[in-house]
DNA sequence: ACGTTCGGGACCGCCCGTTTCT
DNA sequence: AGAAACGGGCGGTCCCGAACGT
């Protein structure tokens, strides 16, 4: 009844981060919780204790990330030295999702582990970090048509939702291409949402 | 050591539709191969006397389509109303692909399922249908480039693997956020591709 | 991390017990592992718990009974009335053969595994039963020989592999010429080993 | 109606040498009738229709090798340079076994391949090669005891299972202990045969 | 609260000896 | 004699719960 101690809350981020990890590399279908728990150093009955099934500890997987990437997402939308024009502001929030992205090396993994989840269990959570990433840039787009400084032809959602389901695309089609290129991929996905958000611009 | 006989190729195709279908519904790892026998009709001898392995019917599946939309594609670029110019030469391409994905109502998947499985299998085979059509624009960029239709800004692969990877991302991010609106789908393929291909123009 | 509970001992022997009959039966090949566990009383998971694989449980069978015999054999040779004289040290061991062989009627039938195993994963564990029982009596004749007991003629290790070898193919020619007959098999054993350990005496 | 024909009886032949090594390499359960196809170059229905049955293909390996090697006994034994003497005929029998086994490579390979389908099928069919080995040696056995050139102490029968199931034995263990050793295996094998015959000897 | 060992079964991909068409 | 189809069953996996400490 005293609720998590902090031991507790330390084993569930390590969980966390080695199911992270496995899931990235297998995809989620494709890992093992043998490999999970082996990744912990702990045992089976530790992390069922934490997550009482697979797909609990993708959810809370991707629900981890979500948090993280959103506020880093703020802090560039709302610091101190965020740009006000609707367009900057999406270059901004590009820029963002290109470091994310190559830097941690697995930054876009969660966004991939979220699809294979909805794809298997046959559409229910609509809460996937896609979701909130297109309600961010939908927002963006909105206050921009509104001020003029974008067009106003496709619909903020659309707009919102062609950025991102264009850089997710690109992601993994570059890995298909070539795969371990980060350079590379950095290279095309700036010229992808460079070249997407100049069409917006009025 | 007559070859395959007629009833053979007819099973073989048959198969490859049956498994198309379930491997489109499930994803790889999702799909049971025994669902795919009993789609096709036969019996799991029948099926794995032409597919040796689960995997090997997926790679044919995905050749399969491959091999049809290539001679598509090529129609629609050598044929007698094609265009000459890069921009609308890009522009036919482009439609197909909308073409495709949305009207067969399995147009797409395949090309999905050819990531699955390399996400899978650990990067082998580099033979997915993505890298025909990386192939097949990147020639066409290329000549557009040439003749000063295009900007030369994108190298020809990058704006082919841009063009290729967000259409294929924008195809899983639409039905995350909106499942089954086919409609809505095409609408804002049509504007990213006309965003992508209008800013490559020269 | 505290290693495996008494329950869980109980339940490896148990294991253990029922496949060393159920190999006996039918071989290893023609071993089914569902009759394994459908003898363990207990379900596949945790047959699969304590033993990874088909071999690993059938090597795990030859070494249990490896450990029983081996303690046998030291018993006889080092025990209090144990003989010192080669010739009867041999006689002893011999005798010990027979009796584990005729009475605790599967006796034999882990060396007949360690030979189906290897047979089956082309040569590799070179630590079946068999090496033991070699280096034990080769140990023997050596002594024996230096001693002058027992003639030089064939080398120590030589006559250990004739004496072990030979009985071990004994029992399986008299099961195939009388399938059953244990009192005819310990005679001839008998004959067998009083013929060779006379051979062998200077 | 007009019985095999000549083409009938080399495919017959062609199929049973291939059979005999794929038997040979893989033992019997182990051995798969697609490699077995595959060995002979022909198809599967060309096998199945001289053989019905893997086990049915498996006898007539061993019936074959049992015809070929009784038939060089007979020489060795009622040939003209044939010895009179009772052991002298065993030591002949014994170089025989030697030599059969040492020589082709896999000589003795029928012998196990016959133990092998009698211990998977339950005990039926009482014809293996074995059989006629201690029939031919229980014979001369015989002659020998009532000449008075041999003891008369294990029955004829005994003696010969004895040096039939003694050898057999050796065989497994030498390759045990050494594999591929075929001069270690000769020489103790003719170590073990001249310890035995010279024990039965007045 | 946290963790361990142990056990449960449904299920899966695939193999394999065989029969049935041409 | 070839290609094609058959279908039962096998070894093994995997996610998870139970029982039991600490």
């Amino acid at each position: 009844m005293t609720g998590p101690t902090a031991k507790g809350e330390a084993s569930r981020r390590e969980i966390l981060a080695a199911a992270g990890e496995v899931f990235a590399r297998h995809g989620y279908a494709g890992a093992r919780m043998d490999e999970i728990v082996r990744a912990t150093g702990m045992t089976k009955g530790a992390v069922y204790f934490h997550f009482p099934a697979k797909r609990e500890l993708a959810r809370a997987v991707v629900d981890e990330h979500k948090r993280r990437w959103l506020a880093l997402a703020a802090e560039r939308l709302d610091g101190p030295q965020a740009p006000s024009a609707a367009p900057e502001r999406l270059r901004a929030v590009a820029e963002l999702l290109v470091e994310l992205t190559t830097a941690s090396g697995s930054g876009w993994d969660a966004v991939r582990l979220a699809n294979q989840i909805r794809a298997e269990a046959g559409e229910e959570s609509e809460t996937g970090p896609v979701h909130e990433w297109v309600e961010l840039l939908a927002g963006v787009v909105e206050r921009g048509q509104a001020e003029g400084s974008l067009r106003p032809e496709p619909s903020p959602r659309d707009a919102a939702v062609i950025l991102v389901g264009a850089f997710d695309g690109l992601k993994t089609t570059s890995e298909a291409v070539a795969a371990g290129d980060a350079e590379g991929f950095a290279r095309r996905a700036r010229a992808l949402l460079g070249l997407l958000i100049g069409g917006l611009e009025a």
